[in-house]
DNA sequence: GTTGACACAGAACACTTGTTCGTATATAAT
DNA sequence: ATTATATACGAACAAGTGTTCTGTGTCAAC
C-alpha cells in the first residue's frame, strides 16, 4: 500500500490525537469531514486515504458505510503526553457497595436507611456507590453506611459542592470534631457541620474556616442524623 | 413531557440495554433506525420519541443533527441481567489502584508520574488509593491516573480541604469547564481551578462561586498539569 | 360522546456522511 | 523523458441519518 505502512507521519499522529480528544470530549467519533477540518485537509478523499492507512496499520477500525464508526485500537506511538502504563492493578481487594438513597438538600430532611419505604422512592434503592474497603476507616461497618447526593450549593460552607456524594453512617450522637448531618428544628434545615459540644450548647462549625459557626443553645432543637465518613466529588461527569 | 418522565417502561430499558450492547460490540452508538429495528419499532419518529424521554430523564445525551451521537450517561436502574445470571462471574465491580504520588501544595509544583516506560528501575509509589471503576467516567483510562494529597488550606477556593485526595489525569491542555491543576509562572504557585478560555486570555474560576476568578492574559505563564477527575475526602480519619 | 394524553406508523425533508472518480502536482526512480 | 508513487483537491453520488409533520388508534377521564 501507501508508505510501506511502517511509520506514522505527522498527519497520522495528528489524526490519532484528534480521535482521542474528540472521543473524550464528545463521547463518540468524528466524521471524516470533521477530521479533515482539524488537520487542515480540504478533501474527504484524502482523509479517507489516511484513515485507510491507519486502518491497515492496525491503529483504528472502521465499519464500511457507517458514519462515525472509527474506533481507536491502539495508541499512537508518538503521543507526547501520556504513557504511564501498565499498572499491576490485579486488585482483587475488597469493595463495598453503598446504597445511594437520594439527595440531600438544605430545605428537607435527609433520606435515611430502613426508614424509607421503597414504595415512594423517586429512584428506588437501585443506585449505589462503590468504594474500596481500604479507603474507609477500619472501624466502619460497611453494611450500615449509606450515601447521598448533594443537591444545591447550600452545603458550600461545609466545603461540599452541588453533586458531591457524601457517605455517612447513621448516628444520633456525635463526638467533638465529627462532621455530622444535622436537622435544625428552628430553622427547618438540613446541614453538614463539624460538631462541638461546649458546655450546654453546641457549636456547629463550617468546614470552611472563613465562615462563622452556628450556636445551638437548646440541644433538643438539633437532631443528629448521621456522621459523615467520606465525601466524593466526581469532577468529570455531566454538570 | 410524556409519561411524567419518572419511570422507565420496558421499551426504555430495552433501548438502554441495546445501547450498552451495541456500544460494547461495535465501539460506537447505533443509529435511530438500528435502535428501531432492535426494539421492534417501525418508525424513526417513535424511536426519537423514546430517546427524547431518556434524554430528559438524564439517561443519555444526544447532539442535535449528529449521527450516532448518543452517549449513555447513567445505567438504567432495572435489568441487571449480566451480573447475576448467565454471564461469567466476572463482576464488573472492577477496582483500580491509583498511585498516590505525593502532596500538592500551593507553593510547589506537583509531583507527576514518570512517563518513561524504559526508565531505570521501578520504584512503586509508597501508597495508593483504590477506587471502584464504576465511580470513574467510562472514558477514563485508569492506568494513567494518579493521586495527590492536598497539603494546606490553600486550595480552599477550589472547595478542596487540607487532607483531601485529588485524582487527576495528566494533561497539557484543557477544555472549558475542566477543573485543572495549573502552575502559574508569575505567581510561582500551584492551584486548582476551573478552566475557561476567553479569547486570548484564560479565566481560572474557583469552584466556590463566592470567590473571584483569576485572569491570565499570557497563556505562556500558565502550565496545565492535569485534569481533576475526582476528589475524595476521608472525614473520619484525622481527628 | 367528547376530550385529551399517549403510543405508534409513515412519509417527506434536509442534512450528514462514506465512497468513488477524475484530475493535479510534486518527487524519485527508471 | 517516462513512469511510478505519494500526496492533494474537488465534485458528485448514494446511502445513512436526524428531524418533523400528518396521520391513526387506544384508553381513560370528564
Amino acid at each position: 500500500m501507501s508508505p510501506r505502512e511502517k511509520k506514522l507521519s505527522e498527519r497520522h499522529t495528528r489524526i490519532m490525537e484528534f480521535l482521542n480528544d474528540f472521543q473524550e470530549k464528545r463521547g463518540y467519533s468524528p466524521s471524516i469531514r470533521e477530521i479533515g477540518d482539524f488537520i487542515g485537509v480540504k478533501s474527504t478523499s484524502l482523509v479517507d486515504y489516511y484513515l485507510r492507512q491507519l486502518e491497515d496499520m492496525g491503529y483504528i477500525s472502521r465499519d464500511g458505510h457507517v458514519s462515525r464508526s472509527i474506533c481507536v485500537l491502539k495508541p499512537a506511538p508518538s503521543a507526547e503526553k501520556k504513557a504511564a502504563a501498565t499498572s499491576p492493578m490485579a486488585a482483587l481487594r475488597e469493595m463495598v457497595s453503598i446504597p445511594l438513597l437520594g439527595r440531600i438538600v438544605a430545605s428537607a430532611p435527609i433520606p435515611m436507611p430502613q426508614l424509607s419505604d421503597s414504595s415512594d422512592g423517586y429512584f428506588g434503592p437501585d443506585s449505589s456507590v462503590d468504594v474500596a474497603r481500604s479507603m474507609l476507616p477500619v472501624r466502619e461497618r460497611p453494611s450500615e453506611l449509606f450515601a447521598l447526593e448533594v443537591d444545591g450549593d447550600s452545603m458550600i460552607d461545609a466545603m461540599i459542592n452541588d453533586g458531591d456524594i457524601v457517605i455517612l453512617r447513621p448516628a444520633v450522637e456525635a463526638n467533638n470534631g465529627d462532621m455530622v448531618a444535622v436537622w435544625l428544628d428552628d430553622r427547618d434545615e438540613t446541614t453538614l457541620k463539624y460538631f462541638y459540644r461546649e458546655g450546654n450548647r453546641v457549636r456547629l462549625q463550617p468546614a470552611n474556616p472563613t465562615m462563622a459557626p452556628i450556636y445551638i443553645d437548646n440541644p433538643r432543637h438539633l437532631r443528629v442524623m448521621g456522621k459523615v465518613v467520606m465525601v466524593i466529588r466526581q469532577v468529570g461527569l455531566a454538570a
